[in-house]
DNA sequence: CTGAAAGCGCTTACAG
DNA sequence: CTGAAAGCGCTTACAG
């Protein structure tokens, strides 16, 4: 592969003007940098961007941890993050932490390893040792969708708060009293903040959240499954469930249907996270829609920016109801854009 | 940040020795050794990839460089590369083309730019012109689904003619005898011979494929909806639909929806490319699996072994047919874990 | 406007 | 076993 040298040698001129012909160096005559240019259309030439990289201490890149790329709103995540990341000039490597800390932690240090200029981490339980040290560390670091409270690092997310309290006001209206939640882990932020929302929005109809109605869950189907039989297999199960992520409520709907029940004349269904299959599944599915796309670009502008030297901003957006039909026919809103259409608009 | 100076400094020793000792190479003294080892604890040391990188000339880095991320059978494929790969020690840094040859083309150079060891694709409309001539030049280059055809690079796919075949017998058995197929990109491999093997195995039934019947769709869900309701829109529409991917069938599904109608009643459904999700869909929908997995991980495998001087080799798996019910009730195969019984094993 | 030279952080023959 | 030195491919003050 050619070299700057090889460039150099064929233009007639140093690797210093090469370079500065690259770089778009203002002084350099229209002359040497026509030769440049032509010696690196014949040879083809690609500046090396790690020897690039060494030199200007930058890489161009940032670090994308997230906990599981199979989930659709990570990977939508992941899109947008992608995209506006190379708008920005800028590519990402994502690392898949597969919600195991062990996992994310190899991918926070083969990411620092690489040098990348900033990463953009949804922490899997907690954190790892190493990310908190690297923010410490001063490495530019913005939290998306979870984040680890104490940090002094810039965080863009979804407040679901509203969204939850429409959620609980929609099955209490359908007659939904006996309301069970399925929770992610409670070290991540989205796993406690949830099953809190959840929590405080039935208190205000005066109703408890008895612990039997509070699955474990760690945002896996699996998990959804587990939860879901046990809460089949209470004396009293309840009337309807809330799944804290899409996939877990992937795994209730399993669970329900393996016992041969029916969403929602058995048992009705809501999930956080809307995803597009759930305008398709059997029943549709009611969910809690994010702005993933906006989280994502929010989220990439403001590690950007502290790359760049700007103040990065935290950024809070609200998420909203999307009622289909799971948790009963209380209204005629289940047509067939209904993907489109929030019951209320929460505006936190 | 620490560099191997420090470690050195604080060792006592010359950056030859810490090298030395962080590469495991043999000839260091026992007490060398512990003095570099307690120094890079000290000051939690960390060797910076990016320098090594360019004194080595290898990145231990694989570029994947994928039609759509959002699909989930390129989201499951990219999982396993990324797995198999960290097993065998590399990296991956994964490319979104969103099916745009444009888009395809930048993710190629940037990852070219980057010296990445070896270019695992799955190439978006017949590929870009640098794609082809780094496979000329020699960089190590693994096509994985799709590929292109007159290059001497492996392939590793499925071969779904044998569940294509399954498939027409089985709609056959059903009853229908007017079948369309979304086709994808006919640029692609996969779009073209997906059509061809649906072509010849409507031969063997002595049934032709009307060109009013060959939808062309680009493997997004939008084309899928256009293309169904063109064929709704025809004098005789066809009794059954077999979309060459996932999105293009959820797209029919909007499709078919839309006008009130249902499948299998109204048009019966079928899909390349299994996902959980089809599972649950109203109704679950037939699929053609791939064994998506070993794909990804046979594709990291053949791709390490070019990279290391060991001569790779092409893989084809068969993929087989998953009959649910989006076709009709002609057989008691839907029960819950039909996602893993095939109905006929295709071992093409 | 241009080039020689230093240096980014490593690895690795070479000499001892 | 160890260290001095060269060199990977760039960029960028510095001097002219």
């Amino acid at each position: 592969m050619a070299s700057i040298k090889d460039v150099a040698a064929a233009a007639g001129v140093s690797v210093a003007t090469v370079s500065r012909v690259l770089n778009d160096h203002p002084s350099v005559s229209d002359d040497a940098r026509t030769r440049v240019l032509a010696a690196v259309e014949t040879l083809g030439y690609r500046p090396n961007a790690v020897a690039r990289s060494l030199r200007t201490d930058q890489t161009r890149t940032l670090g994308l941890v997230i906990s599981d790329v199979l989930n659709p709103y990570f990977t939508e995540l992941a899109r947008s993050v992608e995209e506006e990341a190379r708008a920005l000039g800028y590519s990402v490597i994502i690392g898949n932490a597969d919600e195991r800390p062990d996992l994310q932690d190899h991918h926070v240090r083969t990411l620092l390893d690489r040098r990348i200029d900033g990463l953009l981490v949804s922490p899997a339980e907690g954190g790892s040792p190493l990310m908190l040290e690297a923010a410490r560390a001063g490495t530019p670091m913005v939290f998306v969708d979870r984040w680890i409270p104490g940090l002094d690092v810039p965080v863009v997310r979804a407040d679901g708060r509203a969204a939850i309290r429409d959620l609980v006001a929609h099955l209490h209206r359908l007659g939904h009293r006996r309301l069970a939640i399925i929770a992610g882990p409670a070290a991540t932020t989205t796993g406690s903040e949830r099953v809190e929302a959840f929590r405080e929005a039935l208190a205000e109809y005066g109703a408890p959240l008895p612990d039997a109605y509070i699955g474990q869950g760690d945002f896996q189907a699996e998990s959804g499954r587990r939860v879901t039989e046990g809460f089949l297999d209470l004396p009293e199960p309840p009337e309807a469930v809330f799944a804290t992520d899409n996939l877990m409520a992937l795994g209730a709907l399993d669970a329900i249907r393996a016992r041969g029940l029916q969403v929602p004349r058995d048992m009705a269904l809501a999930a956080f996270d809307d995803i597009p299959w759930f305008v398709h599944t059997d029943p549709p599915i009611t969910a809690i829609a994010q702005p993933t796309g906006e989280l994502g670009r929010a989220a990439v502008r403001a590690l950007v920016d502290r790359i760049e030297g700007r103040p990065p901003q935290s950024v809070t957006l609200p998420a909203r109801l999307v009622a289909r039909r799971s948790c009963g026919e209380g209204r005629a809103n289940d047509n067939r854009d209904d993907n489109q259409t929030p019951v209320q608009r929460s505006t936190s």
